[in-house]
DNA sequence: TTGAAAGCGATACCAA
DNA sequence: TTGGTATCGCTTTCAA
């Protein structure tokens, strides 16, 4: 089923059925008429790979993940499909599972779309260059700066200093870290940022236990470090899941928390509000619906051979966006109100 | 950046530089490698556009959802593309949000994709019925079967009446049910048989209260419940959320949970676990893994001008699968054990 | 083994 | 206001 046969049946040329499609007003009523009926009676739809070769646009942006489990992800899909799908864009996902071929994927994909986003942890900085240099407009999610490619993440160093001031309040020692700074660039700052707060608590630095950033290994670390004879005083963890994780060991172990162990997280996932967790809340949605927004603005000012110029006013230089987090005090980081020094 | 350019480079025709790039043993390894030197030094990727529009295959596919909030979602669409992208198909992902033109976007969408994959309460069987009539290859998750549709969903009505005899012997008598059975083939299922359940022991139906999926509904819905004089001994929730929201409505009326009031949802996601909340558990992930291999499937299977018969071993009548749940008894359906009769 | 050329299904320019 | 036709970038016969 194709235009031709729309047009056939219509009595007309190719060329006005196509005008009629996209609602051009440089047809007799009585023609357009004609060929809508034809349309219905044919239920014709166009077809998209034609229309996007001819008008050299996808109408679709990808974003890819380096992985989609836990309430995180999700979260930051949902306000990327709402923004992009009013936008009138289809999207793409990928996910990378940190596969070797990870490369050719998101290469593969930057080949259906007219621009995506791309998260920390999926490809190198090589490949955002690569991608970038061609052409595709490109805003990146919680990682690293690349030169001339806008970027959006959430506050990590600044909170993680306001949970250590709070940590250290309740007078703890002995602070674990949980995650692996080494990972992800939102895991390093969030390692880098309780760092300098309890140096500047007057305490030293945490001991950072290498831990991937799902419950079961965060159980399975905490039950290492449960067993040890330097128990520590308290175990901040990478995110809430590795946070339930060391929750559901010390529960195992016998201990309870916070009295015998504290224990913190990242991300205020819904869990975290059952279980007591004192934790970071960031906006996850709003994180996938500004690079979505960003991503489109750069899709429809793209100077290019069909589109000579229409000049939206997008920012020449790449931008920077950090969103706020905010510090959320349950009773698993202890007894409150701690006497907090502000 | 085209074919064009890189058969000019390489001093030979573009069918042989598609030969090269779609690995044919039809070229000379001498000139294959000039291609190849050719593709690497223009950093040629092939326009998908194109490719497609010859190859009349998009190598993609879609999944059309409600609505994205909570873990359900998630997980389900982690599944998919888990799947999805192993058989070399992008995923295209669209939710419907329950908008009046959600017809128009799956329609949309049925144009980019080689199959696609619809959930409930997304649109209704007559465009269901239009798409596959069009011989676009489709499978339907969490509704009601149309027919010729291969559909994939999960056990409702058993299980529900295993948790209605479960708290039958726990010996509640005042059982509502929250959620709107009118809303989704899910909901009415697991109220279809609860209330099979309480009648089967001898109780009387349950009240059915009709509230959205979600945690702020759920909540909003039980702070009128349990202000009411004849406050229900056990509320029934469509799923863990709604259950999560009646749980913090009740801790906020001062009452306890399972002693002043039971609670059960359904789905069991990572919260239930730690607010210790008796529920359903669903292979979510399964749910959308089995959708992308049948999608697969028929799609592979087609039968089109391109693929005149390639004769895989698809069953040409529509498939039906009822995933199994399973109970997960917990504290808040009342102390244990109870006496069950089984 | 290679190349020329005919599609694939639209859009849009240029005439009429 | 309409129609003819080149074009988008690739795959795939059909010849050579």
């Amino acid at each position: 089923m194709t235009i031709y046969e729309v047009a056939r049946r219509a009595g007309v040329s190719i060329s006005t059925v196509s005008r009629v499609l996209r609602d051009s007003d440089l047809v007799t009523p009585d023609t357009a008429a004609r060929v809508r009926q034809a349309v219905a009676d044919l239920q014709f739809t166009p077809n998209r790979l034609g229309r996007s070769l001819a008008e050299g646009q996808h109408a679709a942006s990808g974003i890819v993940f380096p992985d989609l489990v836990g309430p995180y992800y999700a979260e930051v899909v949902l306000g990327y499909e709402d923004v992009a799908s009013t936008l009138g864009r289809s999207v793409l996902i990928l996910t990378t599972h940190g596969r070797a071929d990870a490369a050719s994927a998101v290469l593969e994909l930057a080949g259906r779309v007219d621009g995506m986003v791309l998260f920390g942890r999926t490809v190198d900085d090589g490949v955002v260059e690569r991608i970038a240099a061609s052409g595709l407009p490109l805003v990146l999610i919680a990682r690293g700066p690349v030169s001339g490619v806008d970027t959006v993440r959430t506050r990590n160093v600044e909170t993680a200093a306001e949970l250590a001031a709070h940590l250290a309040a309740h007078g703890f020692q002995r602070v674990v870290f949980l995650g692996d700074p080494a990972g992800s660039p939102d895991v390093a700052g969030r390692f880098a940022g309780l760092t300098n707060g309890l140096l500047a608590a007057g305490l030293s630095a945490p001991v950072p236990v290498e831990c991937a950033i799902d419950l079961a290994a965060g159980e399975a670390a905490a039950r290492r470090l449960l067993a040890r004879r330097d128990r520590p005083d308290v175990v901040v963890c990478a995110n809430d899941e590795v946070a339930l994780g060391v929750h559901l060991a010390a529960e195992a172990a016998g201990l309870r928390i916070p009295a015998d162990l504290a224990v913190t997280g990242w991300d205020d996932v819904l869990a975290a509000r059952f279980a007591g967790l004192t934790t970071v809340r960031q906006p996850m949605r709003e994180l996938g619906a500004v690079a979505a927004r960003w991503l489109h603005e750069r899709i429809s000012s793209r100077v290019t051979a069909r589109n000579p110029d229409r000049g939206a006013a997008v920012p020449v230089r790449a931008r920077r966006r950090v969103l706020p987090t905010q510090l959320v005090v349950r009773r698993s980081c202890g007894l409150h109100p701690p006497e907090v020094e502000t």
